[in-house]
DNA sequence: TGTACATCAGTGAACGCGCGTTCACTGATGTAC
DNA sequence: TGTACATCAGTGAACGCGCGTTCACTGATGTAC
């Protein structure tokens, strides 16, 4: 008995048996894995548990598999990410197609119930995406990273408030800081918090709560507010978030 | 060459030695134990090098040792936590006390100013307490969580800003929890987003931005705004923040 | 005063585990002659 | 039509690492007789 090899590497292992591929369709293989990493990602703890063996077992194939696809880790993950980003872009753009005509704070409201939808929808990659810190978001590939869509997103949202005769109660950029890291705390929270129910769709209505105090009712006797003054603060915020993302944000924000 | 004994678990391979304690003073070493997982902690980075060897090797000693005092790494890492804990509690009471015979909403500001600072002072810490799920605070220790005296100390404070002629945009607990998720967010965006300048005190100032928008300035005419009705979502939220912390937190928010 | 013994504060080596990754291989399927 | 060969899709075993934790030990210091 030299050396136990108890633990095998190999496929089947735990998971279902999958049969090879016919020749030419070697990127199955691909799409499977890239399944297999979203499944892993549908609950919150599954950060914890994606390692390149748990895939390989989830697929039902031998970890050493990944590699012919995937050249490492990081390039796996960032792969699954890319089309989550995609789909929060998708369903932020979407929520402001579909109410198009509408009070333009109907609209504001709209992107952040898809925000926040996106993020109950998908516990594991918004987790991933913006409170684990990804070694390939800093390597170059920041450009690519979702946060320049929203911020870009609910900053035009607020900015059109402003058009419309709402005076937020902030300057636009940092109005639109404020709101998305109250949605993100929020979201973060309601993860990390000990508690017995978990809040659910309350995450909404404390969002739907957050764009009210940030953008008030209009004065009822038909005198405007003066828009609020832009601060150092603001000036400075402004700054972050055309940073984020570097021209692709700036491309984004003029855009609109 | 039957088996290479390369790295060893032994003391001051990496660190510099430590002479042993003298008789009667073995408590001696507990404290060094704990000063140096604070001392890992005062990074923010420094939750992923938080382990047993990490530590012994911080001291000076050999890793087996800390099990002379802590019966595990769930044991250790809380009664690190603990003295934060209490930290946090202190500041935002000081934060109370010293701001006696002011104004509430600057009376809250000083509460939201000296729960920011506290985050910026011990990133590793504040992490560990909000952003990483701990077992140890699944296992029946919920009632000494830090989130009970945070959730009561803003709840008090805005409850008093309605007393004082406030009109916070939500009802207390929404504004409350709106309040804390918020700040929450700012502050763990700051840690995950790539950016290249640091925020800083940026954040103290985006917190000034939430309060106001909370808590507004009265109406210049001497009219009072009617206060924010009390909804569904309001209601649930005050059951979760009295929930936070099973009784303890019940009694925080009677005795105040 | 000398010595056997108990206690204390710690250590070195190892256990078993899971991780990302590498490497030489296997066995089915197609293709050229 | 038969057969040597190339290609493809994948595998089994292992490497080296770091982790939390255990276990038998060591060597200095005090204490009882």
């Amino acid at each position: 008995m030299a050396r136990q090899s108890a633990r095998s590497t190999g496929g089947s292992a735990a998971g279902v048996a999958r049969p090879r591929s016919a020749r030419g369709e070697g990127e199955q293989l691909r799409r499977e894995i890239l399944a297999a990493v979203n499944r892993l990602l549908d609950h919150w703890g599954g950060i914890e548990k994606l390692t390149m063996r748990a895939v390989a077992r989830e697929v039902g194939v031998a970890a050493p598999s990944i590699y012919l696809h995937f050249s490492d880790k990081a390039e796996l993950v960032w792969a699954a990410l890319e089309n989550k980003y995609a789909d929060l872009a998708a369903r932020m753009n979407a929520a402001d197609t579909t109410t198009d005509g509408q009070d333009a704070r109907e609209r504001l409201r709209a992107q952040v119930h898809a925000y926040c939808r996106f993020a109950l929808d998908n516990p594991g990659h918004y987790r991933l995406l913006f409170e684990v810190p990804q070694p390939a978001v800093a390597e170059g590939r920041i450009n690519r990273h979702p946060s320049r869509h929203v911020s870009a997103s609910l900053r035009s949202a607020l900015a059109r408030c402003l058009d419309e005769g709402f005076t937020p109660s902030l300057p636009v950029e940092q109005a639109a800081l404020t709101l998305w890291s109250g949605l993100h705390g929020n979201i973060a929270m309601n993860h990390a918090l000990p508690q017995s129910a978990p809040m659910g769709d309350l995450i909404l209505q404390v969002a739907d709560g957050l764009v009210d105090s940030l953008v008030p009712d209009p004065p009822t006797d038909g005198t405007t507010r003066p828009a609020a003054a832009e601060t150092a603060a603001s000036r400075r915020i402004r700054a972050i978030l055309a940073g984020l993302g570097d021209q692709d944000a700036r491309e984004d924000i003029n855009s609109e």
